[in-house]
DNA sequence: CGGATTTGACCAGCGC
DNA sequence: GCGCTGGTCAAATCCG
């Protein structure tokens, strides 16, 4: 794989695996902290996700000869606005998503821009929010009632900027996956065309602000959608590993220097990026588990060869699987 | 009894 | 304006 190769996505946190015929593999769908989009050769892809194994031993049918290669491309971006999050949400689960090639106008520009505007307006909303003090015949039951609902109103005006997030799939029998954090669930919504519904999360940590939700896509039952906002400003108060011990393995993700990725990342999107790191690393580590692909923890990686630093994508490829263009 | 979950109601945004 | 949908709230309920 080639430096030219690479196309960063300024918006997004997280990617997924999908093929370049324009459908998301959803079954076998990947992602995690790669923040780029890149192309492999077919069959490093396919060996990379145990993609032939996987159908051999489901029986699944997947199209093969029309997927010359595969393109690892976003599906979640940052800061969009709640009804971005929605369809984007709904489209990848109905696998309607564009090919995304890095010569392509991705989802991922079109997306930043509305969440550009969608922020401006909110911003726009917040600066007339004191107003309308005037009422004064009112009961005061109705008084408490309409202030409850200004409280209300103003709150979620607030709550409208949305927290960066990132979105993995995991294939998983398990809705709400172990990741380290303690989370409330505060709501749970039937998803329109999915027999399966939402749930909302909350973590619960004081003045942690750290959402998810978690679904079951409706095309795959076993797969799990979880999807993160915000970040969290407190150490997990589980530790990781006992995560993936529990899986049965003490495989961990190597270290990995991430200091090539500076010069190709946007700043603030740099550090998120580290701050998430080593998470999504164990969510990667957990996913690979529940895929039966098994994580080789060699810290052999030939980093002479493979000078750039490919986010977690390096840590679970050996080099020669990726293409030198 | 306190924390977590459930669930119906409410609200915002969008499309028609 | 109306209906639909996603997201959140909060009272009721559950559970250890």
């Amino acid at each position: 794989m080639e430096k030219d190769n690479m196309d960063l996505k300024k918006t997004e946190d997280a990617v997924a695996f999908g093929s370049s015929n324009g459908y998301y593999n959803n079954p076998l769908l990947l992602s995690s902290a790669f923040d780029f989009s890149c192309e492999v050769e077919k069959s490093s892809f396919m060996e990379l996700l145990g993609v032939q194994d996987y159908y051999n031993n489901s029986g699944a049918v997947l199209d093969l000869p029309q997927l010359s290669k595969a393109t690892v491309f976003p599906f979640t971006t940052v800061n969009a606005s709640c009804d971005d999050t929605a369809k984007e949400c709904s489209e990848v689960l109905n696998q309607k998503h564009q090919p995304a090639t890095p010569n392509s106008s991705s989802i991922s520009s079109a997306s930043s821009e509305a969440v550009n505007d969608e922020h401006n307006k909110t911003v726009e909303q917040d600066d007339d929010d004191d107003d309308d003090d005037s009422e004064e015949d009112e009961g005061e039951e109705e008084q408490q009632k309409k202030t409850k609902k200004e409280l209300k109103a103003k709150k979620t005006k607030q709550k409208r900027q949305r927290e960066p997030r990132f979105a993995f799939m995991t294939k998983s029998e398990v809705d709400h996956l172990e990741d380290g954090y303690r989370w409330r669930k505060y709501g749970q919504k039937a998803v329109k065309n999915s027999p399966f519904p939402r749930s909302y999360y909350r973590c619960t940590s004081a003045s942690c602000n750290v959402k998810k939700r978690v679904e079951r896509s409706f095309t795959d039952p076993s797969v799990v959608v979880t999807t993160y906002e915000g970040q969290h400003i407190h150490p997990s108060p589980v530790m990781p590993r006992s995560a993936i011990a529990g899986v049965g393995s003490p495989m961990m993700p190597p270290a990995v220097s991430t200091a090539n990725l500076g010069s190709l990342m946007p700043g603030n999107y740099m550090s998120h990026y580290h701050q998430h790191r080593h998470h999504h690393q164990q969510l990667l580590v957990n996913t690979l588990f529940s895929l039966g692909i098994p994580y080789n923890n060699s810290n052999n990686i030939d980093n002479s060869s493979f000078s750039q630093d490919n986010g977690l994508l390096q840590d679970i490829v050996p080099s020669h699987m990726l293409k030198e263009k």
